[in-house]
Parts: C-alpha cells; structure tokens; sequence
DNA sequence: CGGTTCGTTGAGGCCCATCAATCTATGTGG
DNA sequence: CCACATAGATTGATGGGCCTCAACGAACCG
C-alpha cells in the first residue's frame, strides 16, 4: 500500500454528471422514506474525486464528515508500532467508510482509497440532526453499523481460525456476495488491489497470499485474469472457505424487511 | 468451553432484590434523559439466572430479545464446520451481549455464558419502539453498536498481526480498562475463564496461551493466583501489547459528550 | 528504454499447533 | 477420611504452516 499522502483538496469531478446517493448501500436503503432519501441527498456536499493512496480518514486524527464511497475500492486498516497493517474492511462502490464517526470523533483507524476513488461527503452535524429528526434515517445508519459489526465478527474468525486457503477462499466469496450478487454458479469481478493489500486483510504475507492463491488457481477454484477473478463454481470454493452469505445481510435478502 | 446446553426457562433469582439497568452500560448511558432511562427500565423483563455454558443466543438461531448482562461473564463466539471456536467478544457485567438484535433476525454469532450468570432481557419489539420516539434511546443503542465495532476492528489487528505475546498482553490491557478503571498504575481484577478460552478469543490454543501467560509471569508483566490477575506496572504490559485505550470510548472519556 | 510496481519463485527458519503425558485442585460418594 | 473422578494447568517432543530474506521476471509508463 502506498504511503497515505495528505488528501489535497481536489476538486470535484470535471464531468458534471450529477452523482447522488443513488448507487450507495445508505441512498439505496429500503429503510427509507422517499422524503427522508432527498433530506440525505440534500446533506451531501458535491462529490469529488481521490487518488489512490490517498487517505480519507487518517489513523487517530478527527474527521466530521461520513463518506460513502461511489466509485472505486477503499479500506479501513490499522496499523502497528513496528508499521504492519491490518486491513479491517474492504470498501466497494457503495459502502460507507466511517460510519463510526456518528458518535465518535476519531474512529480507531484509517481510510485510505485504495484505487483512485470518488466519495460523497455528509457533515456530521447534519447527518445526526437528520437521524435525530427522521426514524427511517436512524434506522438506516443503525442497519449499517450493525452490517459492520456482522462482518467484522466473521473477519475474525476467519483471520482467528481459518488456513491461508480458507482465509483468502472465504474473502473471494465475499467480495463476490458483495460485487456480483447475481445467483449463479459462476461469478466474476474486477480486484483491483495488490497481493500485498490482500494479505494486509488476511493477516498475511504478500508471498503467502501468492503462493495460496496458485494453489486455488491449480485447484480449478479460481481463474484469474488481469485483476480480474473469475470463480467457475461458487458452491466449491465457498465449500474451500466455509463460507455462508447470510452474515453479509444483504439488501435482496429477508432480512432488512424485519427492521 | 462447555457445550452450550440449551437456555432452560430458570427461574427469576430467588432474592427478590431488584434488578435494574442502573449497573449496565445501556442505562449508565449519559445520552439518555430521565425518562427515557425510565422507559427502559420498564421495557426489561424480570432478571434471570443462567448456569455456566449455557447459551442465552445459539448459533444461527433467532432471537427476540436484547440481553444485557448483569452478572458473571459470557462471549459472542462463531464456529468453523472443523468445531474450532473463535470468540469474537468477551463481554462482562454491565455488557450488551447482542445488540444486533435490533437490526437482524438471527445474529451471526452464538452468545454464552462462560460462569454463572444473571441477564436482563428487553424484548427487540419494545425496544424497537422506543428507539423509534426517544432520540436519547436511538442514539444509545447507536453508542453500543459503534463501540462493538470498535473493539472488533481492534481486534481483527490483533489477531492478524501481533504476536502471541502481544495479543495476550493486549487482551489482559483490554479487561483491566474494562473492568478496573481507575487511572492508578496498578490493576487487578479476576478473570473467571480457563485458558482454553481464552485461547478461542485469542486466536490461539490453550496450550500456548499456557506458556505465553508463564513468559509475562517471568518477565514480571503479570501475577497471577487463583484466577485473579494483577498488573504491577499497567504502562509496562500496555507497551508489550500495543495498547491504547482510546478505542474502547469508554463513558469517563470525553468522546461520549460529541454524539 | 530505464524505472517502478507488482507478481513469482526459492531456501531457510521460527512461531505456534499437535499430540500426549503428568500434575494439581476440586468435588463426590462410600 | 480416603478412593476416585473430573476439569484445568503444566510440561515435553515433534512437526508444519507461514514468515523472512532475497532474487528474478513481467507489466506498465513516462
């Protein structure tokens, strides 16, 4: 991972294309109401774009916006005295980076775009006052933080108990759950990160991550291609990471209806 | 661990002294105005006891209730098709055993008892409801579910990328906060687990958590008697294990004033 | 075409798992 | 009070999964 450079200032995207919460988790929310969506999408400041490297959120500083992540891969890491780092969450298009920030004024960790990135921004102050206001608002960002929590929970098992192979099975089916939600069988994604980013996430070495991802790639678990991941039969390599989407609670499924 | 009997109906405790939420960090909680603390104390159902190993949440079951704990210990624990068990959270008296309760149906996780226990119950519905009308309620609940994630951002870093040793350190830094607060350089407090579960929280087996608890015996970081554990020099064992409890957001910290 | 980033491969070693035995503390019934 | 059972702590021997260090190849780019 590149060192995390002071995020400059950039300015808003050249093309005027207008970018609303529409394609994120919290715009898309089932949580809702139509009026409540427009106070969100009215608190939001204009979107702008990010280099990859770039941190969002620097570790232990104080940030008072929420950014939800439109186009481009980020994460949450952490990081040790010695400078090892640990991958806490993988964001994809949609995802809400520092949901934490609700109630906290600096999270424990950082964000950083991985890949050159557009974010929208929410200010704090007004992102409480809505949910203060709105029970649909609360609701939603309540629904994502206990997201977080479910998967976090499932990370570390997973980091806790499982081989490099179920570790890095079990992340390709999540990231697949999350990026191609489609039903069948076969599933393909871009992932354009690193090894090294990769075993940040697992817990990991670069050259472990490597040498375990030959080893799906032998088995016919996986096919990769230029930062692309193909997985010809979803149902094995979930077998190889025991892995169950259920925890993922996931917008198409039964769950956000009970809320 | 013992395996997780089902959660028999045991009676209400036999003293009859009254149970409330004023020991738990919901209730302590400085977000919340006299009435809806009241409200939420009127939302409980009457405490139970629970024996040893016990489940109050089995696995990838539903629940209907937010439990909060009162006294005795328990964890939030997950398990591999292997029987490998990782527990996700170790929670104490005063804790929110399952606070995904208010979003999700059935968590992703099992919660039980690790010593005899005493437990609050509010059924999801009432408290669903209250949170809906009281600010002070939603925002609460918010507080919990974003410290969760705190902590286990946390810990997925110590598990991915510290040592034995560290880990230990860290986990033992994290009770003595949590359970001995004062400021003093000294701490102690029990610690009513055997080592094998401690083991399962840490990611390790019992047999190394056996040998690294004899290291920081021998370097002098920790003593030990009869399942109480005393810190001589708190700063010295937080340096070993990486600790800084600022990601806790503890209620004497000054983070809770900002939400 | 040189530089940089990232992927790949090899050799060697350590941390921690595994298996198994022993010791201690506690409790239980005769 | 002792024989016995059981849970948990402790110790030893052995092995393997993953790390570390290091070098090289491949792709991309100014």
């Amino acid at each position: 991972m590149r060192d995390g450079q002071q995020l400059s200032e950039v300015p808003a995207r050249s093309r005027s294309s207008r970018i609303t919460l529409a394609g994120t988790r919290i715009g898309a929310s089932p949580l809702l109401s139509r009026e409540e969506r427009q106070a969100l999408e009215a608190a939001a400041l204009p979107s702008r774009s990010v280099r990859a490297g770039a941190d969002l959120v620097r570790e232990g500083e104080r940030t008072d916006c929420l950014y939800l992540l439109v186009e481009g891969w980020a994460c949450r890491y952490l990081t040790t005295r010695d400078g090892s780092r640990q991958i806490a969450a993988l964001l994809v298009p949609g995802d809400t980076a520092n949901i934490d920030t609700l109630a906290f004024d600096s999270p424990g960790y950082g964000v950083r775009a991985m890949t050159e990135a557009t974010v929208l921004a929410i200010p704090r102050d007004r992102a409480l006052a809505l949910a203060a206001d709105r029970v649909g608002i609360a609701r939603t960002f309540m629904f994502l933080a206990l997201t977080d929590n479910a998967i976090l929970s499932q990370w570390a098992l997973c980091i806790g108990r499982h081989s490099a192979r179920q570790r890095l099975a079990h992340l390709l089916c999540e990231l697949s759950a999350r990026l191609d939600p489609e039903d069948g069988n076969e599933s393909s994604f871009a992932l354009p990160v690193t090894q090294e980013q990769l075993a940040d996430a697992l817990g990991l070495t670069s050259v472990h991550v490597n040498r375990t991802m030959q080893q799906l790639r032998t088995e016919g678990l996986i096919v990769t291609a230029s930062r692309v991941v193909t997985i010809p039969d979803v149902s094995q390599l979930r077998k190889a990471g025991e892995f169950d989407p259920a925890y993922l609670h996931q917008i198409d499924s039964s769950a956000a209806a009970s809320i």
